[in-house]
RNA sequence: GGCGGCAUAGCCAAGUGGCUAAGGCAGCGGUCUGCAAAACCGUUAUUCACCGGUUCGAGUCCGGUUGCCGCCUCCA
């Protein structure tokens, strides 16, 4: 069995089979540079960056097509009112979302092209669509003619008459047909222009996609991708214009992600409930946000809350003490190989564990990208694993340092699929310090100083003064935690 | 109005017709600890919104009801 997943078009569940033995191509449509990303934004990068990262753990050689979208009218409208032009404003916003992402560990997709870039290209199609009867000129616009394209309506669902009866179709008395859609805009004065056979003009929003996906990865292509309220019209509009021109099939396989919510609504700019992922991510590590995300299936729709985000940081936390228990038990690095048959009792039980864990990993993630349920794998290995190390007759002797150091490889290696425990534990917790901390306005130094006075009282089995700091420090959610190496300390 | 999705414990959440319904968070009892915290062990859904049906057998399939959400307009 390989990669099943949901296919928008077929509504199920299907398995994957590429076009080009061992190659997916794959194409999602990213973002309008016109301002800053928000967690929404976040979700969908996430879920492809997961699934292109699966496709390479699964030996696929993946080439991933991400837009930029920098020409449009929330673009021109900013650009206006800035007295700068689009170019500039979108390159802004490409930049912010660069550096947002990376910060949240997205990998960079194979290619990022513009739509400024592939002008040509989509006066290239719209002539096509021309002369093959699906569009037509009216003015200075060109407008594609739904109901010459049979398929219309084959993804989202829907048919063109059922939709002439719904109550909001724009009134456009160019449109020979409410439903049809533009390709090619006559410039009005004060905006961007291409010079084009139909005049001075601009591309409509959904050309440019249509263009880059056959630019990049061919008229039939493997897998296209996008948040769900592109299915329509976005998606629709790209198949009639792909397969309109080329009379070929367009993506073979469309993945859809779902929404982040707020208070069950849909997050989004119109709603202006949306939060910033710059300022999520001064608020939550990345990682934190990722586990946030990943650990419902990507389908779902998410709320996002204070109180879920707490939990996904708490579900962290339980990862890196563990990894923080194996570095202070095992050391880092790789420990030396021991004979697996050589094991017994303990260690034996958990190399067993962690042997089986890619394949349980790989059973999930192969249905549907189910990183919930291979998150709850990696759950069941650190509970063994914590059990393990916090037994009585644990030894630390060759063997148990090589299972854990196997455990410790096995966690990290599927959680780079993930994007997700990849980070060294004392340098999360330090950073989770800081951020926490910073959050309520708290000095790390005052609190350190603490530490170390309620130390010397300890020393001296002033028992009443350690437990005033402690109470004192715990008023502030502060929360200690004596060990043998001492007191460490994190943000409740 | 049209089309589509969802409804699983206090909360989040997985569940591909068939042994005891993953996992996380929170809670409770215990172990550990100077006392705690963390960790571990045990415990927390005879039941999967409701009503019917198919089946030897349904959370899982079908029909209906209720509730929530999304798309139909720019939108990840």
């Amino acid at each position: 069995m390989g990669i099943r997943f949901y296919d928008t078009l077929t509504k199920q569940k299907t398995e994957f089979v590429p076009l080009a033995e061992g190659k997916v191509g794959i194409y999602v449509c990213g973002v309008t540079a016109y301002d800053v990303c928000h967690v929404g934004h976040a979700r969908s990068a996430v879920v492809f960056d997961v699934i292109t990262r699966y496709f390479k753990y699964r030996g696929y050689q993946v080439t991933y097509v991400k837009n930029f979208t920098d020409v449009d009218d929330k673009i021109i409208a900013k650009a206006n009112r800035e007295g700068t032009d689009i170019r500039e404003v979108s390159e802004r916003y490409i930049r912010e979302h660069n550096d947002d992402m990376d910060r949240l560990g997205v990998s960079r997709p194979s290619v990022t092209p513009r739509a400024t870039e592939n002008i040509q290209g989509m006066i290239r199609l719209i002539g096509t669509l021309l002369e093959k009867g699906l569009a037509y000129r009216e003015e200075g616009d060109v407008y594609f003619a739904v109901d010459r394209f049979p398929g219309y309506g084959k993804l989202s669902g829907r048919n063109i008459d059922e939709m002439m009866a719904g109550a909001r179709v724009d009134v456009d008395e160019k449109k020979h047909n409410p439903m049809d859609f533009v390709l090619w805009k006559g410039s009005k004065p004060g905006e961007p222009w291409w010079d084009s056979p139909w005049g001075r003009g601009r591309p409509g929003w959904h050309i440019e996609c249509s263009v880059m996906s056959q630019r990049y990865l061919g008229d039939t292509f493997d897998i296209h991708g996008g948040g769900e309220d592109l299915i329509f019209p976005h998606h629709e509009n790209e198949i009639a214009q792909s397969e309109g021109a080329s009379g070929k099939p367009f993506a073979r396989y469309w993945i859809h992600n779902g929404f982040i919510r707020v208070n069950k609504e849909k997050m989004s700019k119109s709603l202006g409930n949306f939060f910033n992922l710059r300022d999520a991510l001064t608020q939550y590590h990345p990682e934190v946000l990722r586990f946030f995300i990943l650990q419902s299936h990507y389908r779902s729709p998410i709320d996002f809350s204070e109180d879920s985000l707490r939990e996904a940081r708490a579900g962290m936390e339980r990862f890196y003490e563990t990894l923080r228990k194996i570095r202070d038990l095992a050391g880092e690095g790789e420990a030396k190989a021991v004979d697996p048959e050589s094991l017994s009792g303990a260690d034996r039980e958990v190399l067993e564990k962690v042997n089986d864990l890619p394949g349980r990993f790989v059973e999930a993630m192969d249905d549907d990208f189910n990183t919930a349920r291979a998150m709850g794998y990696l759950f069941e290995l650190v509970r063994l694993l914590n059990g393990t190390m916090a037994d009585k007759d644990f030894r630390l002797t060759g063997a148990s340092r090589f299972v854990l150091s196997e455990a410790r490889k096995k966690i990290r290696e599927l959680g780079k699929i993930l994007g997700l425990f990849l980070e060294d534990p004392d340098e999360y917790f330090a950073s989770d310090r800081s951020r926490e901390s910073e959050k309520r306005g708290l000095s790390a130094a005052e609190i350190e100083a603490l530490i170390e006075e309620r130390r010397r009282a300890r020393e001296e089995k002033n028992w009443k003064r350690a437990d005033e700091i402690r109470d004192a420090l715990a008023a502030k959610n502060i929360v200690l935690k004596d060990g043998p190496s001492g007191t460490t300390w994190k943000m409740g």
